[in-house]
DNA sequence: AATTTAAGTGTTTTTAATACACTTCACACG
DNA sequence: CGTGTGAAGTGTATTAAAAACACTTAAATT
């Protein structure tokens, strides 16, 4: 059997961000046009190499923080790659993780300093390497997590409006949804908050701001109840008769 | 920046197994009692260390082959861990995978030769290092996964029968379903061809074997229909009034 | 005062999920 | 050989949830 933990079996570890942000109505992703080698120009996924003192989730929250600044971030981990030759250069394992921030609070500067750009999910360019079946992986993964869990809120700035809860979720799933339907069953969870005070900007009547309450929530999943915010309903297989 | 690459970045990067069988009517998990250091005569997953010339899937299939012989199993990543102390002996990465095997068909011999014993899911002794959280996992993944796609059938043989089918949808989430409304649903995907021949063992009358047809599957779901199997609704968040 | 524009509101219809009880088959046993 | 036994197999009525649908309200603008 020989020595247990031998050299040769180490490997690189890499550490990558599907940062997505939802702006303008749409869902975008925080991309990167790499200013550096190697594959420089190329654009790419934020990432970085796993240290030797840090766990998987601090790891990748360094990298967020070095390219946003923010330090709360709503993040999980999304799949593992570990093809012989996806990196070219090294063999290397990446982690990927998938992360959701309010654009409004993100640091533009910052994350301009890094060659990053808000890229409409409609519109991501080719990226290195296997950073597009990752893109495809999280994005499939959020559409499916964001009708069980109440995440949504992560893209949103704290107090945000019934329509504009309603065209993220559109702009999520691509589906339009229907505005009474949509506002009975996100208000029936009893976990929106609303507050006195309007948003104005994109109506004259203006629209409630509403909050979510986080501590709510945490109760009644600790009672064991789930959070479920149903969109269109999948077609079914039925290939009798 | 420095060098891109830095030796210090490597890591030990090991695979665990997950592998779920069904047997006499309870759902298990092929468990070793370590014959070798560290960690001698303790539980633990079936695991080894990754190869740099394999893949992460490769040499999962490598430690399922080692320990089970069988080759064609079906398999998924669950999740990577990797705190930083969660190996006691060298920092190591580990990525967990879960397989579904048919217990028949396993050599039981060489599963034995490894120290390996199938244990009901619900006598899961405690496991080396974090492999119980890694099983905690895999088990919801598979209570989730099992209604939306169908891989019931992998821990069935090739035939069985509706009794069989529905006693492992209620072993996996633990609890009683309506035989009418589960043949109902199940016949009405149009999936499952009846044999001719009966199963006799557990009844005079005997109960007809079927089989899951994989290719009309497999063309329904380039379609894009979705296949499901309902179990019990969720109690839904309503706490208003 | 009239117009504009998005926000906000309930009810009916349709579909899917659940609850529920008797009959059939084939073997075993007297 | 016919009667008992035990699991397999079958259909309908009830209940609950999802979907479809159109008008009113608020506040700013002209």
């Amino acid at each position: 059997m020989g020595a247990f933990y031998q050299d040769e079996d180490r490997h690189y570890v890499a550490l990558d961000c599907i940062i997505f942000g939802f702006d303008a109505g749409e869902l975008k992703l925080l991309l990167l046009k790499r200013k550096f080698e190697p594959a420089k120009g190329e654009w790419s996924l934020m990432g970085g190499f796993l240290k030797n003192y840090e766990s998987l989730d601090e790891g990748a929250r360094r990298i967020l923080l070095q390219l946003t600044g923010l330090t709360n971030i709503y993040m999980e981990q999304l799949q593992s790659y570990g093809d012989v030759n996806r990196d070219p250069g090294e063999r290397t394992i990446s982690i990927a993780f998938y992360a959701l921030i309010k654009v409004d609070e993100n640091d533009r500067k910052l994350a301009e300093a890094h060659g990053a750009h808000w890229i409409s999910i409609n519109k991501v360019p080719t990226l290195i390497f296997d950073h597009n079946k990752m893109v495809e992986k999280a994005l499939k993964t959020l559409r499916n997590k964001i009708v069980t869990k109440p995440i949504g809120f992560e893209l949103l700035s704290e107090k945000f409006t019934l329509p504009q809860l309603q065209s993220l979720y559109e702009a999520i799933n691509q589906e339009q949804l229907d505005k009474r339907n949509f506002r009975k069953r996100i208000l029936e969870t009893g976990l929106l908050d609303k507050m006195d005070e309007k948003e104005k900007g994109s109506s004259k009547k203006g629209a409630f701001y509403y909050m979510f309450n986080k501590e709510k929530y945490r109760m009644f999943a600790e009672m064991g109840f789930h959070f479920q915010m149903k969109v269109k309903k999948d077609a079914l297989i039925k290939m009798n008769t």
